[in-house]
DNA sequence: GTAAAATTAGACGCCATTGTCTAAAACGTC
DNA sequence: GACGTTTTAGACAATGGCGTCTAATTTTAC
């Protein structure tokens, strides 16, 4: 309902097997109204409304609800991945000033992987059928959290070698790092409104701030230079 | 099904109207089955099997099932209320030792108000119907996350002006320490099983030694002294 | 012990939803 | 323009859950 409007867009992305327009359309419905609604009170016919298709189509293109529903949550999650890993690597190798450096990286994460449609969908779908689908729970466990853990652990060991940060458990810091980069928008990810541009920005500052303040190299202390980051693109 | 085998129990503590074992044994079922479903898949039926009870009975106590719903979410957030209340307050007033007492603190937290039955039910709930709800989304908020945050914002004022901590925003300070807490049991708190106390403990001690490194008065450093913490009632 | 209240089991109507089926219509391709 | 495929609208049976009703039974109160 928010990202992209156009279904065709998709096609030239990943032209998977099948992806014709009305799977897609009908794909973004589903994930629409189960999102909304959860499974059990999703309605086919409410998900052909929302896709303009007759109930018919849906049928024909997965065979039942339950098809449906594993087909939205797959193609959910391999875009939430795509997104996770684009912004992963973003970070930059030589780091220039530490700060902006990660204050952008939780800036981009918080936007693009943890508020954005999709990083809601799946933590309420997972909270909302993982009892009922203890595959679907850890998919995602592996896969989201997971991978973004370990990446981090491995990014802030990388800074620790360079005497940036200072760190004895590298996997506790990645999820201390995690925490604080969502402690100011817990009630905002946990269900309701998106967080403004600026909302995210002070919120990456704080948990940054507190980061170093925990971990970074005494020697700069604090003062120094105030962060001046211009552009966050996406 | 985990806390309060036995009904009768709850009669003494608050004998609010009508709060017959009929009625208690229906909300504890109540409540299992529709943080297990949902309410949408929640039938009438299998709650009436739950609580050992006819179906007309429920209907009986409750005029429909949404009023049911309503009645449960109440009794649980009551509860809910009064845990978090008594966590609160057992903060020691004269700290001794600011360490051992934030770990104590943050293990009661985590154990009594967000990895139990009752915090686990309404985070869930929350998620899952909080968008049919807004008032329970936004009742649930204010007792919830917004006292506990606004309480220790307030301890956390204290302790900064005694002296022993350094903080700029104590409101930050408070959704960090709280976010901290979470960090190692975010898996765990998100969705299925409970932290076994050695996890509890541990999580609670690496929260507050990067709390403590970030907002702690320098002068004591680290070193010092092994934190101890014996008795931890509850 | 008896009367009143609460509880039970089961049947019932009603409604929404799922998934199937069919005939008509739209679409694309040659 | 003709043909095969896809889509559509709607009817259809089957299922299951909600909420009501009733008569029998248990529990409670006096």
């Amino acid at each position: 309902m928010n990202d992209r409007m156009i279904p065709a867009a998709r096609m030239t992305g990943h032209s998977q097997r099948g992806q014709c327009a009305k799977r897609i359309s009908i794909l973004d419905a589903a994930a629409d109204v189960f999102c909304r609604q959860g499974f059990a009170a999703a309605s086919i016919d409410e998900i052909a409304a929302v896709a303009c298709v007759s109930r018919q189509t849906i049928y024909n293109h997965y065979r039942e609800k339950e098809t449906l529903f594993v087909a939205v949550v797959e193609d959910v999650m391999n875009r939430a991945n795509a997104m996770l890993f684009s912004v992963l690597s973003a970070f930059p190798d030589n780091a220039d000033n530490l700060e902006d450096d990660l204050t952008v990286f939780v800036i981009r994460l918080n936007k693009n992987c943890i508020c954005n449609h999709d990083g809601k969908f799946l933590r309420k779908l997972v909270q909302t059928e993982g009892e009922r689908y203890p595959h679907l729970f850890e998919s995602w466990r592996q896969h989201g959290p997971g991978k973004l853990t370990t990446a981090l652990s491995a990014l802030l060991a990388r800074l620790a070698q360079k005497g940036a940060l200072i760190i004895d458990d590298f996997d506790v810091a990645a999820r201390q790092f995690v925490a604080l980069g969502n402690a100011d928008l817990q009630m905002m990810t946990l269900f309701g409104g998106t967080p403004s541009d600026a909302e995210l920005e002070k919120a990456a500052r704080n948990a940054v701030r507190t980061f170093l303040r925990a971990y970074g190299r005494p020697a700069a202390d604090k003062a120094g230079t105030q962060p001046q980051l211009a552009a966050l693109s996406g």
